[in-house]
DNA sequence: TCCAATCGGTCAATCGATTAACTAGAACCG
DNA sequence: CGGTTCTAGTTAATCGATTGACCGATTGGA
């Protein structure tokens, strides 16, 4: 027999009272309306029946869901995606709310579409990554619905949203180049017009010409920031006369070309190059040998942030937008040796 | 203003009608009761209104919510994950139907945790995803819920599963080896006791025993599926006296280390010696050099057939449970060459 | 010509909770 | 002792849609 789950009705008549004072009980409001021993008895008779709330009816007489929507592009096929989704995901569990998730492919109508979809289902509030760190317009259809965007942001500051510190993790790389006396430090980056490229191209180059020294001289581009592309501008930086004594990479997978490019030329890593790159993707710098040392994108923390940020929005309704920056800690590995 | 979203009343207003009749003709439903200029009247004034029905409401009535839980161990730490959630996720949006996604660290309490979770919110069916292929027991929280493995199966095959086709995918790629020639075909695998292990394993001793040759000869083990038992494994293999002439790796980061141990030995992929390897990761397989011919897991067919078998089986709740096998394709690259 | 069926709708109950408004009885107070 | 305040509940409205039961006006058949 499928006898259907117990009701609050069911509660309330095991425990002879009546539905109001059961769901007081069980949820602890009314103040002290509900005399203890009363509570107690409706707590004995939810738990003899294994009682759980539909939370779709509550959910229309509360106009809460505790659901969020996540909105992602390409949510599946980056890698990052997980780490930022399980971020989301923990803080919301913690607070009692599940992601309702919804992958686009990034096009803008097709968000459009997801977040009405969304709102439809009446979630409590939006979360809206990108998978890369990019600069966007929020939809329109979002309107009245909280929001809080996750590895972008718009170009006014008008929406709450956290990015990663790009800027910070490209200082701190480089910092541990310097530390080991590495002066004349190459750059392998994507010709790709992304967000992440140009804050990381221009961080090192203001470090090096801090230096003195030509940072074109020191400069190779790829058009694809992938293996191949890295290993294509490490050849030919590594073959200039003046050979940097370091690189930096824009992310793990240039630096796997950068590898390559060494070990073909007959540079050991770190003794005679040293490397530091971008991303510390798990699949990649660790495995390397030597290790590799890279500033990590803290997509755990950025999507953990998001989310509470976004629950903490949903009180308080009329909270000045924040732009946050999320620290890149280093991990630091053995590809780099002193100078 | 914050003015509140049109309701289905506002709608019948507009259109002069009662909300019977509005929601019959928005929903297509009530046969031909409704004229189709009042029809017309209708959806005009919904169009007009913009209009978007509180799913809520309506699954509170209906009692769908067009909701699936997906409820996965540690859906976000993997990177197989991604193409399991979005061929799930595609397939559910096709027909109408979001994802609610739980992760969890694979302890069972905590699964069950998840599920009453789900429950409550009255999602219409779950897809429960491991992210390696094993044997599970199904949480007795489930019941009555429709539910379809993912990516694991029961022993009993009273549950409707699928999972990939290791058995298939092994020969796939043991025929690439032995339509070049290859014969003497080395495995290298990892100690850790996963259902593919086993699969993989037992595919290869057959494959080689029929042969004649001693598969013990021809066999190595790390007590890690990484890049370092790879390579650990390859290194013992390739400095016996009888050397394969190719190795079929467990999966794709021991394939690493074995390119690794292949380069220190002095031998040349393929020239040398052939590899193969299960999983193709696209963040290894296609970026070594050369490119690795490995078998893939299907993870968004997988994902995709199970959340179409679910749905399916929201309509027919007393349909006859079914195991799939999915077949993994095989990805020919470059390291394979004739012996 | 009269009854039944069809057409094109409307009414009102319902899904399962939450909660504002109300109340019976006890306690308190000057 | 009469009025006020607590205490510990109950009653009933409500959230926004769906849907079974009805219903008045035509149409059709015998």
């Amino acid at each position: 027999m499928a006898t259907r789950p117990p009701r609050l009705t069911d509660v309330a008549r095991a425990a002879g009272v009546s539905t109001a004072t059961a769901s007081m009980a069980l949820n602890g409001t009314g103040g002290n309306r509900i005399g203890s021993e009363t509570r107690d008895r409706v707590l004995a008779a939810a738990a003899e029946l294994g009682y759980r709330p539909n939370t779709v009816a509550r959910g229309l007489r509360t106009r809460r869901t505790h659901m969020l929507g996540f909105v992602g592009d390409n949510v599946a096929t980056t890698p990052f995606a997980g780490q930022m989704i399980r971020g989301a995901h923990d803080a919301a569990r913690e607070a009692g709310f599940l992601l309702l998730m919804v992958d686009t492919t990034g096009d803008p109508d097709e968000t459009g579409e997801a977040i009405a979809a969304l709102q439809e289902r009446q979630i409590d509030g939006i979360l809206l990554a990108t998978m890369y760190h990019q600069v966007i317009d929020v939809p329109a259809e979002i309107k009245s619905t909280p929001v809080v965007l996750l590895d972008s942001r718009t170009a006014d500051g008008s929406v709450t949203s956290v990015v990663p510190d790009e800027r910070g993790g490209a200082l701190g790389v480089l910092a541990e180049l310097a530390a080991a006396g590495h002066r004349r430090i190459g750059h392998v980056t994507t010709a790709e017009d992304v967000e992440a490229r140009h804050i990381r191209l221009t961080t090192w180059r203001e470090h090096v010409t801090a230096y003195g020294l030509d940072a074109d001289e020191l400069f190779a581009e790829s058009p694809e920031g992938r293996t191949h592309g890295g290993y294509d501008a490490a050849m030919r930086l590594l073959r200039r006369p003046e050979r940097p004594t370091a690189i930096f990479c824009f992310n793990d997978r240039m630096a796997m070309g950068v590898y390559r490019a060494a070990a073909e030329l007959g540079l050991s890593i770190p003794g005679d190059l040293s490397v530091v790159s971008y991303d510390d993707q798990e699949l990649i710098a660790p495995e390397l040998a030597p290790g590799l040392t890279s500033a990590a994108l803290p997509h755990y923390e950025m999507g953990s942030w998001a989310a509470k940020e976004l629950l903490r929005r949903l009180d308080e309704p009329d909270a000045e937008p924040v732009q946050h920056l999320m620290p890149c800690p280093i991990a630091r590995r053995d590809s780099v040796a002193p100078a």
